[in-house]
RNA sequence: CGGAGCGUAGUUCAGAUGGCUAGAACGUGCGCUUUGGGAGCGCAAGGUCGUGGGUUCAAGUCCCGCCGCUCCGACCA
C-alpha cells in the first residue's frame, strides 16, 4: 500500500483523551469517532480488526462451525425467555419517522447477544442424540445500551464480538467442551500478544446459575475491573463473588463498656452515624431489610464500612430474587423508620443474617429498631446472644482476606476481553428444546455460551503495547508488516530504488508492505508517522542508504545497514 | 441515573466584565525554498459561532429549553 494513497492519514493536532487507545487510534488514521462510543474503522484499523477476528476464527474452527445471524430478531423471541423486560442494555428498533411508520410499523430488538436466535436454529435442524454435540459461532456487531461508554474501543453500545454457543446432551460432555473452549481461549490470546497478561477469573453465573462463569481478564492499568488474586491457590475472583473475611479492627477497646441508647434524629447512613457519635466507622453496624420472592422479611448486616453483596446475600437466604424493602414495608413489620433498623430488638418473624464481619468488635454501634435511637457500646453475649452461625455477604474490598487461607487478597485491574457462561437448560427449556434419544425419550439440551469482544482486544492491546510516539503492534495483528519509508525521493535513482524494493517485498516476498511514497514531506515526519503507526519493522531507503537498507525494530532502539537477506531472515524470525 | 466541564473554520483551540468587520495554529490549494526526527517564506480559499426561544440599542459572550461531546461516580445478565 503506498502510503500517499492511504485514505486515513495521521493528524498532528488530534485531541487528547483520557483513555491512550482513543488517543492513538486516532491520532494515527485507524478509527474515526463518530459518536460516542462508536467509531468507523478506517482502512488500517479494519485491516486489525481482521487480523484480530481471522485469527479468533482460525481457532474457533477447530471447535465449532462459523454462521452468521442478524442483529434485529423480533421481540417475541425476547419474550420467550423473559428477557425482554429484564436485560437492561436491551436496544430495539423503531421507525424514524411518519413515513417509515405507515410502511412498516414493527419494532425489533437489536441483539447484544444470540441466545434468542441461535437457540431456535438449532432446534429447526438438530433432534436426535446422534447428532450432538455440536457448536455455532460467528463474528458480528452487538448492541448493547450501556449508561456510559467510555473509554475509546474499551466500551462503546455498537461493537464486534465473537459469539460461541455449545450444544450438548449430557452434564459431562458440556463441561468437558466448557474447559476445551477454555485452552482454545487462551491459545488466541496468546497469538494476538496479550496471553501472558490474562487470567482467567471467576465471576458470577448471573440469572442462570449458582455455578461460576469465567472471565478472562487481561491485567492492564487502564482496565475497568478489579480483580482479586489468592497466590497460594493461584485463583482469581471477580469483585462480585470473591469470598471475603474482613481484616480485623485495629486497636479495638480493651473493655466492655456500658450500653447506651443514645437519640439522633435525622442521623441516617453510617457516615453520618459515625461523624455524629464521634466513633470510626467500623463500629457502625449496617442492617438493610430485604424482602423475599417468597414473601419473607430478612435483615441483613453488615459493618459499617462493608456493603451488602445481594447476590452472595441471595444464595444465603435460599431465593430466586430479593428487593430493598420500601419505607412503609419496613415500618410495618419492624416499627420504625429507616436509617434506625439494626441487629437488636427484631421481631421474631424476621430472619436475621449476619455478616462475619460484625462479629470481633468490642463496644459497636447499632441501630436499635426503635425510632430515632441508636445505641452504642453494644456487645455480643450480653447485650445479644453470639449468632449460631454468620455469612458472608459482603462486597469484597482491597485488603480483604481469602477466608479458606487467611492470607490477604491481592488486587489487580484489568480489562475483560473474555466470557463464557454454563447456561444448562435455560434457554432450552424456554424455547422447549429437546432431543430424542436413544429409547425414544425427549430430554432437554444443554447449553453453554462464550464470547470474546474483538473489537475490544483491539483497545486493549493499544492500552499494553505502546510507548510515548506511538503504538506498538504485536506482529500478529500488526495492519502490515513493513513499513517502508523513502526518503530523498525527488532523487530518481533513489525513488526507482525504493519502488523497485517495494515491489520485491511485496510480489516475490509476499510481505505485507505499507510504503511512505511521500515526495514533499521531510524526514521527521515520516519518521513519527511510522512509529505513530507502529508497524514492527521498518526500512529506509535515502540517498545515504546506498546498496543497503536500514532496517529498524519499532520495540526497539537501533537500526542496523543490512542487505535485502539479512532483513528478509530477520523479519522472517521474529 | 447523580456530579463536573465543554460545543466557535476540515482539525485542535483562543475570543474577562455584552461593542465582532469573529482570530491563531495545524490541515488544504498555488508559488518559491527545503529533505535523517513533526522545516521556512509568501499568497489564497475556508464560519448562518450546536439548536430553538428569551433579555438588550447591541448576543459567540447573559438567561431558559433541547441536542451532542468529554471526564468522574453508580451500573455493566
Amino acid at each position: 500500500m503506498l502510503y500517499s494513497k492511504l485514505f486515513g492519514k495521521t493528524k498532528k493536532n488530534s485531541k487528547k483523551y483520557d483513555s491512550i487507545n482513543a488517543t492513538l487510534l486516532i491520532k494515527a488514521g485507524f478509527i474515526d469517532q463518530v459518536m460516542a462510543g462508536t467509531y468507523t474503522y478506517l482502512p488500517l484499523g479494519l485491516r486489525v480488526l481482521e487480523k484480530i477476528e481471522n485469527i479468533i476464527r482460525e481457532e474457533m474452527n477447530t471447535i465449532a462451525q462459523e454462521i452468521l445471524m442478524p442483529a434485529l430478531t423480533p421481540i417475541s423471541n425476547w419474550q420467550k425467555t423473559q428477557r425482554f423486560e429484564k436485560v437492561d442494555v436491551l436496544m430495539k428498533t423503531t421507525p424514524a419517522n411518519i413515513f417509515a411508520k405507515a410502511k412498516n410499523d414493527t419494532e425489533y430488538v437489536l441483539n447484544p447477544t444470540h441466545e434468542e436466535v441461535v437457540t431456535p436454529l438449532a432446534q429447526k435442524f438438530v433432534f436426535s442424540y446422534k447428532d450432538f454435540p455440536f457448536a455455532l459461532y460467528q463474528i458480528q456487531t452487538k448492541f448493547r445500551n450501556e449508561p456510559r461508554v467510555k473509554s475509546g474501543l474499551l466500551r462503546g453500545r455498537e461493537f464486534r464480538m465473537k459469539d460461541l454457543y455449545s450444544f450438548h446432551i449430557s452434564i459431562n460432555d458440556f463441561k468437558n467442551y466448557y474447559e476445551k473452549v477454555k485452552e482454545v481461549y487462551m491459545k488466541i490470546f496468546y497469538r494476538l500478544g496479550i496471553g501472558k497478561d490474562t487470567v482467567i477469573v471467576m465471576a458470577s453465573g448471573g440469572s442462570f446459575t449458582d455455578d461460576y462463569s469465567h472471565e478472562f481478564q487481561t491485567l492492564c492499568q487502564t482496565g475497568e475491573d478489579k480483580i482479586f488474586y489468592v497466590q497460594s491457590k493461584n485463583l482469581y475472583f471477580n469483585k462480585e463473588v470473591a469470598p471475603s473475611q474482613a481484616p480485623k479492627i485495629k486497636n479495638d477497646d480493651k473493655k466492655i463498656l456500658p450500653k447506651k441508647d443514645v437519640k439522633g434524629k435525622g442521623i441516617i447512613g453510617v457516615e453520618e452515624i459515625a461523624q455524629y457519635l464521634k466513633i470510626p466507622i467500623e463500629k457502625t453496624t449496617k442492617t438493610l431489610i430485604y424482602e423475599t420472592d417468597d414473601g419473607r422479611i430478612i435483615a441483613a448486616a453488615v459493618r459499617g464500612d462493608y456493603e451488602i453483596n445481594e447476590d452472595k446475600l441471595r444464595k444465603v437466604v435460599k431465593c430466586q430474587s430479593l428487593k430493598l424493602a420500601s419505607a412503609d414495608v419496613v415500618k410495618k413489620n419492624i416499627g420504625a423508620e429507616i436509617g434506625y433498623i439494626g441487629i437488636i430488638n427484631l421481631p421474631k418473624h424476621v430472619e436475621l443474617y449476619l455478616d462475619e464481619s460484625v462479629l470481633g468488635r468490642v463496644n459497636f454501634e447499632t441501630g436499635t429498631n426503635k425510632n430515632y435511637y441508636h445505641s452504642v457500646n453494644v456487645n455480643f453475649g450480653r447485650d445479644l446472644p453470639y449468632p449460631e452461625k454468620t455469612y458472608d455477604i459482603k462486597i469484597a474490598k482491597e485488603g480483604d482476606l481469602y477466608p479458606e487461607t487467611q492470607e490477604k487478597y491481592q488486587v489487580f485491574k484489568a480489562s475483560e476481553v473474555g466470557n463464557i457462561f454454563p447456561l444448562y437448560t435455560k434457554f432450552t427449556e424456554a424455547f422447549g428444546y429437546k432431543y430424542i434419544d436413544s429409547k425414544g425419550e425427549e430430554k432437554p439440551v444443554i447449553m453453554g455460551c462464550y464470547g470474546i469482544g474483538s473489537s475490544r482486544i483491539m483497545g486493549v492491546i493499544v492500552e499494553k503495547y505502546h510507548d510515548e510516539k506511538g503504538i506498538i503492534w504485536p506482529e500478529s495483528v500488526a495492519p502490515y508488516q513493513i513499513h517502508l519509508v523513502g526518503l530523498d525521493l525527488k532523487n530518481q535513482e533513489v525513488k526507482n530504488q525504493a519502488f523497485s524494493l517495494y515491489q520485491l517485498l511485496t510480489e516475490k516476498y509476499h510481505f505485507e508492505v505499507l510504503f511512505d511514497d511521500r515526495e514533499e514531506i521531510s524526514a521527521g515526519e515520516k519518521f513519527n508517522d511510522a512509529d505513530l503507526i507502529g508497524i514492527p519493522h521498518r526500512l529506509v531507503i535515502s540517498k545515504r542508504t546506498k546498496d543497503k537498507i536500514e532496517y529498524k525494530k519499532r520495540s526497539e532502539e537501533n537500526s542496523y545497514l543490512l542487505t535485502l537477506e539479512e532483513i528478509i531472515s530477520k523479519i522472517k524470525k521474529s
